[in-house]
DNA sequence: GTTAGCACTCAATTCTTGTGAGTGCTAATA
DNA sequence: TATTAGCACTCACAAGAATTGAGTGCTAAC
């Protein structure tokens, strides 16, 4: 798939012309804005060619030209790239991080409007996830009757709560001791490797005790490893502006994404690539209801370890370089501020 | 503002005709439906009336006519009752509760579907919230270095959290004894009767616990008295199936309401009325972007103690009759339900 | 290989006309 | 006096016709 520099260049001016005013674009408007000077007559049979070769189509005949998603992937990983962010947006974003340093929940939801506002797109974020094997400690905490609370912290200092009804009633003292059964285990060992065969090697345990430690385990483990985090999402309504969206159906379609946590959690987690930015353009991704949609995705980490990702939805004539760079910067501000916050 | 039992009932049939249709109402179309045997001239007559009168209006001229905001709020006032829902439908809903047992949480939600399903409109439900008077126990559990976790529980056992950064770090046992100290004081007093002078009674403090406690005050009583509870809401996108709905900027509108967690708390609970069930329609909202839309709420208790509620969304034009009878019924059955689930 | 010229296409816009459900008014009727 | 039939009038809406304009493909000349 070889393209002449001519044609390379016709068709990143078209992408660009397109993503811009989603009109489709004609050989003559074409020739003015492209620097070649080459005349519209040229043109045209460039874009034939282009045409031809599955990068553009045109709605009718005798309209412009409007790029495919096929384009829309050339374009991505053969023309743009990456920008550094203006000094001024850099600072910006940079001073907003530090305006919300103390608590993790606000410098999530601080992050998803950040994003939606630079790019007048869609973002969603997802809250810092328990993982398989950082489980520190956790508190059984009695609530009433037989009802207990239990939160799990991990060595990153993430906490998340499990509600449950167990088969009898916990005082505080037993509460306790339950919490230490747990703990004690935890601290030699990994959380996944938790049966309720370590119960045999205690001794102490009353036999009413060790019931409800086998109660808790299914919970904990379901919890921390079954349970989506918590999903922040701003600036749905930043697509209705634009032209595509004029259709209530097309509404109702990014509406129902937005609003299913656990499908959304799915798409922002699941990044084959191994890139740092993850784009999904239209059909390329698996979720039915986003095959007319583009989604940019990233991650942020703590000490190597992935920690949560965060993306931005938006048509498939999205502005695939700006969103690029700014998710590349939110990510390496998100990484560093996290990380101020939570490492030893 | 005394009706003619005749106006009355052509008033209540032009109402529901809308209500359904969503078509402005003609003489002729009346005269049929509405069986009182009188000619379509007649209606016409009292229509030109109950539109002088301020009931309705004329979308131009020579159309049929449409209810007014006076006109609903007659209608729910004077005319619609409350109905007991049909047998079928109460133990549909009955049997649903009891499949969400034992999840303060999913019960929540659970309402929420039920609504949205049973109105076809957008419902919203506000979690269970914390009340001044009812904190009975908190816990501190350290998180990593200076950071902390409080989670505090009411004595009808609901849990709230809340993260914060203390100004030195705080080990498992410092921990323990923070929440000892804390819990000491709510064993006889309420919380808002907190203040830092009550540490001057307690002899055995180090300067630095003192210290900490004295921190840890202010982001308890904040996180109880001000921060909203948590806020669900389903069946958005039913909306976008209403004629009124076809604009994009109506769609944005209910939105933005939506999204809006703070302002959508503050709506539930803003019930003067007295009245179990509260309606609001159109301009009767503050709220500026409700203006077009009727908003219908309810609450729900625990001991006589109000603890949170719910409501549907939708068209002035709502089928107020059905709606406040779901919610009528709904209430009834979350009382029931959240007082088995948490009552000793 | 490039370009000017030309006939052709087709969505979108504007204008026209017809249709129908509705009205208000007046005069006749019970 | 309240009701109704009759009639002329209004106006949104739909369907069709005419116009416009941005765009195309093709051919022949440069």
């Amino acid at each position: 798939m070889e393209l002449s520099e001519r044609k390379k260049k016709i068709l990143e001016v078209i992408i660009r012309d397109y993503i811009n005013s989603a009109e489709p674009v004609g050989s003559r408007t074409l020739s003015k804005r492209c620097n070649l000077g080459i005349s519209p007559a040229t043109i045209r049979n460039e874009m034939a060619d282009l045409e031809e070769l599955g990068f553009l189509v045109q709605p009718h005949t005798s309209s412009g030209r409007i790029p495919t998603q096929q384009a829309y992937r050339f374009y991505v990983d053969e023309i743009m790239e990456i920008r550094k962010l203006e000094k001024m947006i850099r600072t910006d974003i940079h001073r907003g991080f530090l305006d919300y340093n103390n608590e993790l929940g606000t410098t999530i939801s601080h992050t998803a409007q950040v994003l939606s506002k630079l790019t007048n797109y869609t973002s969603v974020i997802l809250a810092p996830r328990i993982t398989n094997y950082n489980c520190k400690h956790v508190q059984i905490i009695p609530l009433i009757k037989n009802r207990v609370l239990m939160v799990a912290v991990t060595h990153e200092g993430i906490a998340k709560n499990v509600e449950m009804s167990l088969s009898s009633e916990v005082s505080e003292v037993m509460a306790l001791k339950l919490s230490n059964v747990i703990n004690g285990f935890l601290k030699n060992s990994f959380l996944k490797d938790m049966n309720s065969g370590f119960l045999d090697q205690i001794q102490e345990l009353s036999q009413e005790e060790s019931n409800l430690v086998r109660e808790i385990i299914p919970h904990l483990k379901k919890a921390l490893f079954e349970d989506a985090s918590e999903i922040h999402s701003t600036g749905l309504t930043n697509l209705f502006n634009y032209p595509e969206f004029s259709d209530v159906e097309k509404i109702k379609q990014v509406v129902n994404i937005v609003q299913e946590k656990q499908v959304l959690s799915e798409i922002l987690t699941g990044n084959e690539s191994g890139k740092v930015v993850h784009i999904r353009i239209g059909n390329e991704n698996d979720n039915e209801n986003l095959k007319d949609f583009s989604i940019i995705t990233s991650t942020y980490e703590l000490d190597g370890e992935m920690m949560g990702a965060f993306g931005v939805i938006g048509p498939t004539r999205m502005n695939y370089d700006n969103v690029s760079s700014v998710l590349n910067y939110i990510r390496n501000e998100l990484n560093l501020h996290i990380s101020n916050l939570l490492m030893k």
